[in-house]
DNA sequence: CCTGACGAGTCAATCGATTGACCATCATCT
DNA sequence: AGATGATGGTCAATCGATTGACTCGTCAGG
């Protein structure tokens, strides 16, 4: 296999001029049959010797190049907090689909070492590399962005608002946690406790806000000994969950505002023998595959994170850098029952 | 913020040319100061004021220009099946961390959406973009791999090995399988059966024959029907648990090839009520943060799918693209117990 | 017969950094 | 005095593609 390679290491590029000069044009000519320029006159025959003679030598354009020639990389960068978190893969996803449907490259890296490893990429990632910065979750220090504008490169925060910035794309997130709500609701629950997000997430702020919005718009009360700060992993959720059960009232049903954390819900749980969905109804935000497999199966609310992805990039593509871009991604929202939610112990249901 | 960009908006970089006319020198000058070129001469004075106006314009080389002339990217390609896998997660940190390290850029490409998108990036990523390309998991038609050869783009397997492909770095998978196999044996399982991952990826076979070795080398049988191949996935393990669980003569444990796999084992065994690890001991191949909360926690076998990451790529970035790559990552391997394996019903212990 | 217009391409500058070859001073050695 | 050799730089070609300006030939119209 590489072996074929054999002493031939460095073969040589096609380029341009190889091409030309077997279509026995200028070098010109090519690049204009390439690109389509209205503005060449050629002959039907002359066109297909030039095309016929790239498809020969199977050249493509040198990307650097013609980037360095265009001030175009058609190159974004993604920049995440870190790849194990399954939601952002899901951004990924998208974002990857939607370079791909115009032709670009994603360069995604994450910042999960710390800020130094921020500090690369950002420094790394400078003037040339990439069109345009989508900054996901919460990890860019503020400085960062003082510092892309100082260089003329893009950005747009995905899945994450910042006061002074404005320019993000995010999940209608208080809709997501108003669907759970209403669905525990429905079932003829009451006490319905909420394990949220950092305090300084915007989206643990909006699903917040959403739990209590439905909440209310019921008639129910939300004591602020009912929502329990956490994070959004298995360990916060299981602490969250934890003081929320040795509680006197006691929750029937919970409220968990991601997926990640959920699963230390439901663990807890286990631990502490109390029965899901017989005791506790939990529902969790977002929703992987994974989610099917837990037991019990975990309900959770379906939200567009490849979507999300997807309209970030086309935002960041389509709009001008000093533009402001402040988007909902809506609709796709969906409750997915699997059986961790049911109605409250003694329901008149 | 981005409104401090104003009207302009493209506002051009920083280049040699500027630092040179700042410090009063030839661009040559700055360019050989930076790189620390030998074969320059140059006054203390005249350096500190090359520095100087470095750093008073925040000069920094234009990536794309540089490699253009250089003919070397400073950027690797990544190509995984999927970003939802935490698997290829560590993989990526791993050889991320590695890139920074060596200055580089990582690319990160998936090829879920099937074919086309892998058709894409070995396209878009062609000559220039990348001085070489890692292939993480199954999914790279053998075709890709001529088609790579052919033009001069150094790859090497990760994870995988093909017959006729002579670079690649795996994980030691069979001491992993043998490791998991004597923990069992230990507590005194004779009866240990295999949900093994699909026949055509290597790391399956390899765990296949570190679990049969382990079991040989303790004196038990491995009867054809004690493996079920399965996928990688919790949809697969659950299929191939269920038919295990359903046989005569049902195994005291199961060792699971995958994490994955080995959720929808333990959600099996919910549904059909058999207690684990009391009436079957689950232990699976790679260790994740979400394996502790897991009902009950799964033990696993912690692999260092970071280290593999790390080292393909440095072997790909110091080996020359035509000789061959053969390389185990060993050490690093460690039984995580956390509850899913116990003695047998009945064990003389 | 001359002018103009068009068709069919060609020329050459440019993007920004790198690097081999070269040059101007000045001091030193014989 | 003239050759030798550092010292301290400069010059210009090059990487490969793009693109505004320009040229050459031919044909139609006046």
């Amino acid at each position: 296999m590489s072996s074929s390679t054999k002493a031939s290491d460095a073969k040589k590029a096609v380029t341009l001029l190889d091409v030309a000069t077997r279509a026995g044009v200028d070098r010109s000519v090519v690049s204009r049959v390439l690109s389509d320029d209205p503005r060449l006159s050629i002959r039907d025959e002359t066109r297909a010797r030039v095309l016929a003679a790239v498809r020969e030598l199977d050249y493509r354009p040198n990307a650097l190049a013609r980037s360095l020639r265009t001030r175009r990389a058609d190159t974004y960068g993604l920049l995440i907090p870190d790849f194990g978190n399954p939601v952002y893969a899901s951004i990924i996803q998208g974002a990857e689909a939607a370079a791909i449907a115009r032709d670009c490259v994603l360069m995604t890296g994450s910042v999960g070492a710390g800020p130094a490893q921020a500090a690369h990429h950002l420094d790394v990632i400078g003037r040339g590399r990439v069109d345009g910065l989508l900054l996901a979750g919460d990890h860019t220090a503020g400085a960062s962005l003082e510092e892309l504008d100082r260089r003329g490169i893009p950005w747009l925060l995905v899945n994450r608002r910042l006061p002074r910035a404005r320019r993000w794309v995010v999940l209608d997130d208080e809709e997501a946690a108003g669907l759970a709500v209403r669905h525990l609701i429905g079932l003829g629950h009451e006490r319905i406790a909420h394990v949220a997000g950092p305090r300084d997430a915007d989206t643990a702020r909006r699903r917040m806000r959403g739990w209590r919005t439905a909440m209310r718009a019921a008639g129910l009360s939300t004591p602020a000994s009912a929502a329990v700060v956490s994070d959004y992993t298995p360990e916060g959720g299981a602490a969250a969950t934890r003081e929320l059960l040795t509680r006197r009232d006691r929750p029937t049903a919970i409220l968990v505002a991601n997926i990640a954390a959920a699963i230390g819900t439901l663990a807890v749980c286990g631990e502490l023998g109390v029965s899901v969905p017989g005791e506790l109804s939990v529902v969790a935000v977002h929703d992987l595959a994974l989610a099917a497999f837990l037991r019990p199966a975990l309900t959770t609310v379906r939200t567009p994170l490849e979507k999300l992805g997807e309209r970030a990039i086309e935002l960041l593509a389509s709009t001008a850098p000093d533009a402001p871009i402040e988007e909902v991604v809506t609709g796709s929202l969906e409750l997915v029952d699997r059986g961790s939610t049911a109605p409250p112990r003694g329901a008149a249901a």
